[in-house]
DNA sequence: CATGAATGAGCGTTCATTCAT
DNA sequence: TATGAATGAACGCTCATTCAT
């Protein structure tokens, strides 16, 4: 990785640490450049501004849980293991990630969301979706609206996640195995 | 209810619906007297500051809430359907109210949020508290921590209330009894 | 006069000053503040920006000017008397207020300059063209278009006293009565 | 004309083009860059500063304006004759450089303008004040100081050149040859 | 109680200039 | 010579809060 990337990805790593603690408001571009050990000037060479900047973070962390998401299919088991199987890669990430599911909490809140990034992003999640949709034709799930899946269950997780950062929760392994299994419940037929 | 309570209350519904629209951030204090009628240094009459502000409509919502929660319990019937009932009571609260649902969002994802305010609503949900710990010993819910049941609950009802207002989803009372369905299975025994 | 057309006034007046001595780019808002003796950010309470700032003070400018030329018509004389009276009060108001003119330069040539102003201060001078009109009729004056005679004269008048504002001349009242004479042989018949 | 020069004409000629249409302050370093194809520290090498590379294009333009100026004596024809021909060589030297002229009007208002230099380019000028002394010798011009004889034939040659680009004017042969007459008659004895 | 003009710190952003490569 | 990433001071503007009236 070359010196530019180290810059970028520095900035965005900056401001991912600092919008999960304090907010977009409580973030200012000059917080973000301490932070990163940059100016404050040469933000505006990587992004074209501040928005830009949390659109491609937004991107950035998107593309990573979907590629995530996507590695973890096993097309040899049957589609209940795989469905269970995804369920839990979905809540243990943002478990594990509590930065990224602040920012997402934050971000999808806010005026930056917009269709059109939306729209962007969602190819990410393709296979996840037919997934889901095989689920509800074979029967094993409840034939509930995508967004409503959605909130049951990756919704679920980065709310439960901001509570365990936030010191509310303690996510032990065994709980996690128990959300997994409640979120299971919620959806399946 | 007299003049002061008037000004007091416009200028918390006032709020509300700014912040629903508009988030914190895009909520300015003079925008807030603009919608309530009032002029800007009145507000510092009746709340210390913008921080306070938002705390007691924070406040002033939960209080609310909790009382309507504890007026739909009907101790005459069985603790399954008690429990059932204040679910759908839960959810359809904030699907009604989707300028509610939307403030707490924000404001349970700001640094807003402390939990010094969370002990003191907490006193409004004592009996809700009491009826979930009475689930569990009669072994009809799951053993989860309070903070899940709450999540697997009101937090996908104010999220999926959100997606709403936004448009994303359309909630027929159909669909509603179908999420209610949902997150019964999710939390019972 | 009361206190809000006292600052507003002040504001314009520092306004003035500082643009005719530092130009548009060299004049920060900071600085127009300090040398009205307010705070920058009441500034934005009486003019919407700084362009907006610009503009006004152009209309300012202007209005005072055409009320000027329009007050020294003196209808009872011959045209040529007329306009040869005007003539001298246009060159003369610039050339004894080195400051407007500087500030007219500058806007002019700005991005500032806009036809919808134009238009709009336009109003003020309708009697003066009028005047110049007629002379063209009644063969006192050259066949110029108007933009032509404007500049044979009013841009004559601000370039001479910024010159003078400038040190690179010096314009005596003699030598005033000299460029009225010179002005007058371009234009007239 | 080797690559070292190549380079620095491209520089003057991309500032010259940006500053007409853009403004000094509307015209960023980096600009000029771009638009000569260079990069943003080259600029560096060839020039000092902003401010020098601005007094630099200004002394090229006066220059150039100079020489051209000079070739035009014909010293065989009566003074009469010479001094009208110089008036309409400069009126239609900016009418058909409305660039040089745009950038001229910007320098000369700016707080680039100095002394200095004026005295400096004015070395360029001698034959034509030397003309225009003989002529107010002899009798055939008004005996105004120079800066005023400047106003009434190259500013007004400018302000002209300017209007007509910016679409207030439409500037004919025939209208040209007008506005020599008036200048003519404005300076003349 | 009530007004709204006034404050000033802080924001996102720009850009002339420098310098490691 | 030449590049363009990097700097940081300065800009126009906002807004929570105060205070004379």
């Amino acid at each position: 990785m070359d010196r530019v990337e180290d810059k970028r990805a520095a900035i965005l790593n900056a401001t991912l640490r600092l919008i999960s603690q304090n907010g977009f408001h409580g973030t200012a571009m000059s917080m973000v450049a301490k932070e990163a050990g940059v100016s404050a000037g040469i933000i505006y060479h990587y992004f074209d501004s501040k928005d830009a900047l949390m659109d491609e973070l937004y991107r950035h962390i998107k593309r990573n849980f979907g590629q995530m998401i996507n590695e973890s299919f096993d097309q040899a088991q049957p589609l209940k293991i795989q469905i269970r199987e995804i369920l839990g890669q979905m809540i243990r990430y943002y478990i594990h990630r509590p930065l990224e599911s602040a920012f997402l909490e934050q971000y999808t809140r806010s005026p930056y969301f917009s269709s059109e990034i939306e729209e962007e992003v969602g190819q990410y999640y393709l296979p996840l979706l037919e997934c889901f949709q095989r689920g509800q034709q074979e029967m094993i799930l409840k034939n509930l609206p995508a967004p409503v899946v959605h909130t049951l269950t990756m919704d679920v997780a980065t709310a439960l996640a901001q509570k365990h950062a936030a010191g509310f929760l303690t996510l032990t392994d065994d709980l996690i195995e128990q959300i997994i299994d409640a979120c299971w419940e919620a959806i399946r037929q």
